[in-house]
RNA sequence: GUGGGUGUGGCGCAAUGGCUAGCGCAUUAGACUGUGGCUCUAAGGGCUGCGGGUUCGAUCCCCGUCACCCACCCCA
């Protein structure tokens, strides 16, 4: 065929879909124990919600989103993240008029068109949490341990969970500005994508890889040394809290997010063995997004996981929930055997009871094969002697073992596996 | 967007400027006339990513293109 899927996007076949919903039901187990309730917001939504959250300068907004216009000539992009859909459906829904707080989650397909590469599709899918309403470092605790109990319920190992503090807006600022001050003699040395960071966005300075401009930043003050009493008061209960909780976490005074939302706490959570697309999830605060776009004032956190990241980095069998529930498949040798088996089919199904068959009349041997591939618990088979004796074989596949019993008796015996 | 690598049955991989493109796994069938996993035997399955060029002849060499992988970048 010369058609194919579009680039950096794939098919998700059953065997993966299975670890993906095992992901997922997980998720909401977690989630819903910490209080969080799903919301579910459009894909498409007007690219000025992006252009104003996420920021105009950002490497997302300015070359990775998927724009068109409609017929209406209005300009629409497909969301390359979900917080300012969250934070749009929270004011345009009221929210903030009614409760005030809220607990919310998503899951579901992000788009930004970069160049695919291992962990980094064009349409890749995030599981994350926003909880809107409140400033207190208590909630940004349980963030935080919702990731990481969340990690854990996915059988997760090996991560690094790095925090850090960009202060309020008034801090970033002033911060921008000593940073511009102290950087300013060092811009020779600086790499020529720095020199251009130094006008277009600083912060990002202290992120880079290279060697060069690394020895510079060591020697650059750090937003969480410069915060205002608030925000530094905020910041060590945060920490102190989280140690109170026994919640692993490393300090990485570097660390500065992508998008200009991002105020306060900052999180990131990476992995080893990843390669160069290592952030499994990351995360922050926004205090000023809600205000921002005309709500009532309001502090948040959130923060977004990456699922096909999640999957690099899970067993799938660990994943997969083990069900001990029937599933029984119907071998059978002959067509009148077949018709009653097919008869049978229904009254287990109707009862919960996973039951298949073959269409194709193979042979007893190929049908029990097809069995054991598809990790049926038992076999029910039924041949013309059977049949005459109105009894049915039922062979547990673990044990091998098999006896006769009546066919009417076969719901019960099942049942009783369950 | 930049640089490098790869592209061969469903999957993982060989091979050679020239005879019918091989192997493992998987599939199907048989050995075992009504019984899965192990073993053995056999069979089916390929426009060698796509397009062009060089050549008597290209899966191999060259150019383009597409896709994937790795790194940069960015980020989840």
């Amino acid at each position: 065929m010369d058609i194919k899927a579009v680039r950096g996007t794939k098919d998700i076949n059953p065997d993966e879909a299975d670890s993906w919903q095992a992901i997922e039901h997980i998720a909401r187990l977690t989630f819903g124990a910490y209080g969080f309730k799903e919301i579910r917001t459009p894909i498409i939504e007007d690219t000025n919600l992006f252009k104003r959250s996420i920021g105009e300068t950002t490497d997302i907004v300015e070359k990775e989103m998927y724009t068109f216009q409609d017929k209406k000539m209005r300009s629409i992009s497909l969301r390359p993240e979900a917080t300012a859909s969250i934070v749009r459906a929270y004011i345009e829904n009221g929210f903030d008029k009614k409760e005030g707080f809220v607990k919310f989650y998503y899951i579901g397909p992000m788009f930004r068109a970069e160049r695919p590469q291992k962990g980094r599709l064009r349409q890749f899918h995030q599981i994350g949490v926003e909880a809107i309403g409140s400033r207190s470092p208590f909630l940004d605790a349980e963030v935080l341990l919702l990731l990481s109990r969340l990690l854990n319920n996915l059988s997760i190992e090996g991560f690094t969970l790095k925090i850090n503090s960009l202060g309020c807006p008034a801090d970033r600022d002033n911060f921008k500005a000593l940073l511009r001050k102290k950087l300013k003699n060092h811009l020779k040395s600086l790499c020529t994508e720095c020199n251009r960071r130094f006008e277009k966005n600083v912060l990002r300075i202290l992120d880079c890889k290279e060697e060069s401009c690394r020895r510079i930043v060591k020697e650059m003050p750090k937003t969480a040394d410069n915060l205002c009493r608030d925000c530094d008061g905020h910041y060590a209960s945060l920490k102190s809290i989280l140690n109170e909780n026994s919640l692993g976490f490393s300090e990485d005074k570097d660390l500065v997010r992508g998008l200009d939302y991002y105020t306060g706490t900052v999180f990131e959570v990476t992995h080893p063995s990843l390669g160069s697309q290592d952030a499994i999830g990351a995360g922050g605060r926004y205090d000023n997004l809600i205000e921002q776009f005309g709500g009532k004032s309001a502090g948040a956190i959130g923060f977004a996981l990456g699922v096909e990241r999640l999957l690099l980095v899970s067993d799938p069998d660990k994943l997969r929930q083990k069900s001990d529930k029937p599933c029984v498949y119907f071998a059978t040798i002959g067509s009148e055997s077949y018709k009653a088996a097919f008869g049978l089919l229904e009254r287990l199904r109707a009862n919960g009871i996973s039951a298949h068959i073959d269409y194709e009349s193979k042979s007893l041997k190929a049908q029990m094969k097809q069995a054991d591939r598809m990790r049926a618990t038992h076999v029910a088979i039924l041949g013309e002697d059977e049949l005459k004796k109105g009894e049915i074989l039922l062979r547990d596949m673990k044990t091998s073992a098999q006896k006769s019993i009546k066919i009417e008796d076969l719901l019960k015996t099942l049942l009783k596996h369950s």
